[in-house]
DNA sequence: CTATGTAAACAAC
DNA sequence: GTTGTTTACATAG
């Protein structure tokens, strides 16, 4: 996204790795649930299938299954090679022939090369520079598990997650180790120098979580490192600090993070830093950490320590894993390409750079930028009942080109296409809570937590006095993090102030206000509420452009969206269901001390600079998207044929235009929607559990809904949903529906194709 | 104008 | 000295 140096890579919606995914970030624990959710069973039959209908006219390499779980819906894995076009061609011609008897709804997905070796699907290109690396990552990677073809992360996963396990204590285990693990693996690209010294993180303090997790970093870094990647150390990593400080706290299984964790956790996985950057780094770090709302700061509960973390609203639960996508030699057209330029070129870099200069920009790339845009994002897209409209362009493109090209092109092209709304799904919801672990001592809970449970509330919360409501709270929640509704809401307003829109507009009334959050805390909590209000008070008042309210978007983050994948997240789901906690664990674990969180860093009208109080209102804004028009397109807003969201919505309204600000084509408001989305999608599984019980306990309304995404996604029915993103994805599915059917709900589309499909992988 | 990066002043520990 | 917050400014898109 953008090249400018001073813009690193935003990561918008990140790709799943088709494959197992386990979540990424998540806890461990999911794994338990995670593994169940998948249906195996169903693979034979999609493997014959797929014998079946791989037949017909489409192109060699094609493969072609039964969407378990969707009536009338087939799954394409198509070679990055393929010629979209012409497969779109035929699979509409299929569709018309089938009628409404036979699958007139198509998902494609991308193989990856046929050719591409399996671990590394996609063969972007990579800049040229890269070949070499490329090469080397692979072998890397071979080793690791990951090597498996998708760019997932961890190939279902196991290690880490025992790991996580042993650790009990927590949060280190969990999480960390899926993202870290790919995370390792990507890093040993990058570098050894980060990574090979592992001895620094010993260091690292104490912190409790941290110290875990870091080890276990390390531990598994070392593997990886080794290998190329020189230039890694020189380069700057494409990724925007609050990218980076995303990729660090989810890399915990906790989902926190201290300041100096985090300094150490970006040195480890971005020698750049560690070598060439310049001291102010860590001030940007800091930066950023008070700038943007969707990082909380938490306080262990003697108050010693305090943690980072991310909104749960606002987390994506990126990680660097996700992020990265290892280049395929194979393909220089990808997309990565264009996006190579986001790197930046920083001036600052060639002069610090001593080490390494002048990488040659493609060598720059190496570290993907997030976006990888086809493989694996879904989009659903239905054909405007002409199709012709779709893909006009004969030309060939690399799948993920092509994808993302569709998506504009239909955009353009096509009147008719609308770009789904994000559905939202409540982050909270999906979001993989971090490890359930135990919950500590107390459990503050957060107002994160709660959010998701409450988003609505979170926004009366301001009405609503601090201190005397709990009520929907089952637990008290300490929030210090700023309270919900901060956080945006997904405001009506399209785009316009992206930032701010959310707050004002449809969410809360006030905007600004940003309240205490106190209302939610519970009493215990209020003493550190007061803390942390005092320094709201302060910044209150200062603030300027100060913290930058999530932005629904959080745009820019690296989202993650997750596609099929979405059994990535499972876990996440899985640990939410089984989390006998309810919601608050979710967002946050708490630590034995009870964090309390900082005050949120409200939103104060500010000044210039972007505080975070700006923005803020509910965090529930990432979930949805509502319905807009972009640039011409419609947005409607998907409806989810399910209920999947049922609860969902309500209460965000999910209507509600969100404003994603996507400048461009928005689809979702962010990622995390579909993230999340994802998440239950897949979660169909026993895990999904949809929204957790506790989390409903709360809230009558739930609005959170957790579950829906997938369909709410899919929306095909509305119209083409167009990833905007199209960057960012890696993949791409797209959904084609013939008129005249009428979409699948779809279920849960959390599928893993590579299961069916063993190019995926 | 926005998002991001950088530098720096300050404050609290 | 570290951590956090906030300003201010610069730059790219």
């Amino acid at each position: 996204m953008r090249t400018s140096p001073r813009r690193p890579l935003i990561l918008k919606r990140r790709r799943l790795p088709l494959p197992v995914q386990n979540a990424p970030s998540e806890t461990s624990e999911e794994e338990a649930k995670r593994s169940p959710a998948q249906p195996e069973p169903t693979q034979a039959q999609a493997s014959q299938e797929v014998a079946e209908s791989s037949s017909c006219k489409f192109p060699a390499g094609i493969k072609i299954i039964n969407h378990p779980t969707m009536p009338n819906t087939q799954v394409v894995a198509i070679p990055n090679n393929a010629d979209i076009q012409s497969i779109i061609t035929a699979l509409t011609a299929k569709g018309k022939e089938s009628g409404s008897s036979g699958p007139n709804k198509f998902i494609l997905i991308s193989s990856g090369g046929p050719s591409s070796h399996p671990s590394h699907p996609q063969p972007q290109a990579q800049a040229s520079n890269d070949s070499k690396r490329t090469e080397v990552m692979a072998e890397t990677l071979g080793p690791k598990p990951a090597a498996k073809g998708v760019p997932v992360p961890k190939p279902p996963g196991a290690l880490p997650r025992q790991r996580q396990e042993g650790c009990a204590g927590g949060e280190a285990a969990g999480c960390m180790l899926d993202s870290s693990l790919t995370n390792i693996q990507w890093l040993g690209k990058m570098s050894s120098d980060g990574l090979g010294p592992c001895s620094i993180k010993q260091e690292l303090e104490e912190k409790e979580n941290c110290h875990l997790e870091q080890n276990r970093v390390k531990i598994e870094e070392p593997s990886v490192a080794s290998t190329s990647w020189p230039d890694s150390v020189s380069e700057r990593p494409p990724y925007s600090y609050m990218a980076m400080i995303q990729f660090a706290i989810n890399s915990t299984e906790r989902k926190r993070m201290t300041l100096k964790d985090i300094y150490t956790w970006i040195e480890d996985h971005f020698p750049y830093f560690k070598h060439i950057a310049k001291p102010g780094w860590k001030n940007s770090i800091r930066h950023n950490l008070s700038l943007h709302d969707m990082f909380v700061r938490e306080t262990s509960a003697n108050g010693k320590v305090s943690f980072w973390t991310i909104h749960p609203s606002a987390n994506r639960y990126l990680t660097l894993d996700q992020v990265f996508k290892p280049l395929d030699p194979g393909s220089p057209q990808s997309p990565e390409h264009l996006e190579s330029q986001q790197k930046r070129p920083n001036p600052e870099l060639r002069r610090n750079v001593t080490i390494k200069t002048e990488l040659p920009l493609g060598a720059r790339r190496k570290m993907k930028p997030l976006l990888p845009r086809v493989s694996s994002y879904l989009v659903p897209i239905q054909f405007p009942v002409n199709q012709s409209l779709v893909l006009q362009p004969s030309v060939k493109v690399p799948l993920p080109l092509a994808a993302s090209l569709m998506s504009s092109e239909l955009a353009r092209h096509s009147k008719r296409v609308r770009i789904a709304p994000k559905v939202l799904l409540s982050n909270e919801g999906i979001a993989p809570l971090p490890a359930t672990e135990p919950l500590k001592e107390e459990k503050p809970l957060l107002g994160e937590g709660l959010l998701p449970l409450l988003p609505i509330q979170s926004i009366k919360e301001e009405e609503i006095q601090p201190g005397e409501d709990m009520p929907h709270l089952e637990r008290p929640i300490k929030v210090e993090s700023p309270p919900l509704e901060e956080w945006p809401s997904p405001c009506a307003s399209l785009k316009e102030g992206l930032s701010n829109s959310w707050e004002d507009s449809s969410c809360s009334p006030t905007p600004k206000p940003k309240k205490s959050y106190c209302g939610l805390k519970s009493p215990t909590r209020r003493v550190s509420e007061m803390l942390v209000t005092k320094r709201r008070e302060k910044r209150e008042v200062s603030r300027s452009r100060r913290k930058q309210h999530l932005q629904p978007p959080c745009v820019d983050e690296p989202e993650l969206f997750f596609s099929e994948d979405s059994s990535t997240f499972r876990p996440a789901m899985a640990l939410l269901a089984e989390s006998s906690e309810p919601a608050p664990q979710l967002s946050c674990p708490q630590e034995e001390g009870g964090p309390f969180k900082t005050p949120i860093k409200e939103t104060l009208p500010v000044s210039s600079t972007p505080s975070k109080s700006v923005l803020s209102r509910d965090p529930e804004s990432w979930r949805l998207t509502p319905p807009a028009k972009v640039g011409g397109l419609d947005f409607s807003p998907v409806r989810t044929p399910q209920g999947a969201f049922g609860p969902l919505p309500d209460s965000l309204g999910l209507m509600e235009l969100n404003t994603t600000p996507l400048k461009s084509l928005p689809l979702f408001d962010s990622p995390r929607e579909l993230l999340n989305s994802e998440p239950f999608d897949l979660a169909s599984d026993p895990f999904r559990s949809s929204p957790p019980p506790h989390l409903e306990g709360p809230k009558p309304g739930s609005p959170e809904p957790q579950a829906p995404s997938l369909s709410a996604n899919r929306s095909l029915t509305e119209g083409l949903v167009l990833d905007t993103m199209n960057d960012s994805l890696s993949k791409i599915l797209l959904d084609i529906s013939f008129p005249g059917l009428e979409e699948d709900p779809l279920g849960p589309d959390n599928i893993n194709w590579s299961q069916f499909i063993p190019e995926l992988r």
